[in-house]
DNA sequence: GCTGACAGAAAGATCATACTTTTGGCAACA
DNA sequence: TGTTGCCAAAAGTATGATCTTTCTGTCAGC
C-alpha cells in the first residue's frame, strides 16, 4: 500500500485533471478534500501542491484553500504539463503550439550549429540526414525507423546549436514528430524537396555556412508548417 | 520567526546554491544536513526538494540522499532557474542564450500576429512602436520610459501571436531588455534603422501582411544580434 | 442604515515524531 | 573470487499538534 511512487501518481492525477480542464481554474479544492480523494497524508498532498504551484497551476492560500489558476498563468515549458496536455483534450492545440514553437527554433539552432558544431558532431548530421534520404526514397516514411533517425537529427540539430534553452526543446521536437507519425500525418513518400533541404541544412552545417543552414532550416519547417496547420496565408 | 515565507526563502537560497556552482553537480545532500543548515522542520526541506526535483535540479533516493544533477538536466525555461542565473555568475551565459531565443522567437511571433491578432492588439501595437521613435529620436535610449515601452511593444508582439508558449516568454524578453539597459549596452540614439524596423513590424502586422511583419520583425533581432553577440560571422 | 472594530473560526504553514520501504555496502560463506 | 544474505542509512509516508493568517459575521457607535 505505502512506498510506491505514490508522489508521482497523485501527482500525474491531480495535475492531468487539471490540465484537461476536469478542474477549472477557480475550482478550490482543501488539502483535506484531496487527502481523502487520493487516500494518502497531508504530508504528500502538500508536496504535491507544492510542486504544482511552483508550476503555476494552483495557488494555496490560508484561510481559502488551493485555487486553479487560469491556464496563463502555467508553465508552457513544463515537460510534465506537455504530457498531461498531450494526452488530454487539448492534444491538438498542444501539437499546433509545440510545431510553431518548432518553426522559431530550427532555423536559429541551424544557424548556431554552423558556426560552433565540433567536427564530429557535423559529420553525424550529415550522416543522419543522409540515412533519412534513403529511407524516405525507400518509401520507408512511416516506418519506426524513419522517425527514430528523424528525431535524432533534429535532437542533434538542436545540441549543436549550443544554446541549452534551444538544447532542451529536444524532447518537444521528439513528442511532435512522434505525434505527427502517430497520427499517420506523414507520407510513406516523404517529399524529395524536404529530404534535400535536411541534407543542404547538414551539409550547410559541416561547412560552417551559418546563412544556409538557416535559410535550409527554414525551409524544412516552412514544409512542416505548410503540411501540418493553417497558417499558410501570405500576401506578399 | 515562523510563516514568513520560509518555503520560497529556503528554495531560492538551496536553488541559487545549486544553480551557480556553489554545490556542484553529484554532490550528495541529505535532508537532516539541510534541516540543520536552513534551520527548517523536514517537512520544509522535503517540500523544497521536491520542487526542485521537479526542476529537474536534484534528484531523490532513497539510502542515498539528494544528488545534485548536472545542468543539462535542469530545465532551462524555468522562470526561478533562470532569475537564479541571472543573479549569479552566470548571468552573461545566460543573457547570450535568452539573446539567442529571442531572435528565434519573434520573427515567427511577429508572422503569427500579423495573422491572428485582434484589431485593438494592432492597433496598440502600432501606437508603442510609434512612441518608440519618439523616445529614440529624442535621444532618451537609456531611459526607464524607453525601456518601459520597448519590453511593452516585445510583450503585446509574443502575446499577439496567439501561442502560449510564445507568449510565455514575455517574462524572458523583459530581463534581456532590462538587462541590457542595465548594462548600459544600450545607444542613447538607437538606431534609426532599428525604429524603421519596429515600426514597419508593427504595420505589417496591423495590415495583415505575415510576411513583411516576419521579415521586419528578423530585420531587428538580427541588429540585436550584432549589437550584442559574438555570432556575427556569415560566410555567404 | 452605514462604518469600523473585534472575535471566532477555517484552513494552510510549520514542526516534531514515529513508522515503512528501499537499497547500498559489507561480511560471511561457498 | 564470486555470490548470498544481512544490516543500517536515508528517503518515503503518516499523524497529531500548534502556529499564523485571513475571511466572515456581528455588534457597537455614529
Amino acid at each position: 500500500m505505502h512506498g510506491v511512487e505514490q508522489h508521482s501518481g497523485v501527482l500525474d492525477r491531480l495535475g492531468e485533471s487539471i490540465a484537461s480542464g476536469a478542474r477549472a481554474p477557480g475550482t478550490v479544492l482543501t488539502l483535506a478534500a484531496l487527502e481523502e480523494e487520493f487516500g494518502v497524508s497531508r504530508t504528500l498532498v502538500r508536496e504535491v501542491v507544492r510542486v504544482l504551484e511552483s508550476m503555476g497551476m494552483v495557488e494555496s492560500r490560508r484561510r481559502v484553500g488551493v485555487t486553479v489558476r487560469p491556464p496563463r498563468d502555467w508553465n508552457p515549458f513544463d515537460p510534465r504539463l506537455i504530457r498531461w496536455r498531450l494526452g488530454g483534450p487539448g492534444r491538438d492545440e498542444q501539437l499546433r503550439s509545440l510545431t510553431e514553437l518548432r518553426t522559431a527554433i530550427e532555423p536559429v539552432a541551424a544557424r548556431l550549429a554552423a558556426v560552433r558544431a565540433d567536427a564530429p558532431t557535423r559529420r553525424r548530421l550529415v550522416e543522419l540526414a543522409a540515412r533519412l534520404r534513403e529511407l524516405g526514397e525507400a518509401r520507408r516514411g512511416r516506418d519506426p525507423e524513419y522517425l527514430e533517425v528523424d528525431t535524432a537529427y533534429h535532437a542533434l540539430l538542436l545540441e549543436a546549436s549550443g544554446n541549452p534553452m534551444l538544447a532542451a526543446l529536444q524532447g518537444v521536437v521528439a513528442e511532435v514528430l512522434a505525434g505527427r507519425t502517430a497520427l499517420g500525418l506523414m507520407p510513406r513518400s516523404p517529399d524529395p524537396g524536404a529530404l534535400e533541404d535536411h541534407e543542404a541544412t547538414a551539409s550547410a552545417v559541416a561547412t560552417g555556412d551559418a546563412a544556409a543552414a538557416e535559410a535550409r532550416a527554414r525551409a524544412v519547417v516552412v514544409e512542416v508548417l505548410e503540411g501540418v496547420v493553417d497558417v499558410t496565408e501570405d500576401t506578399a
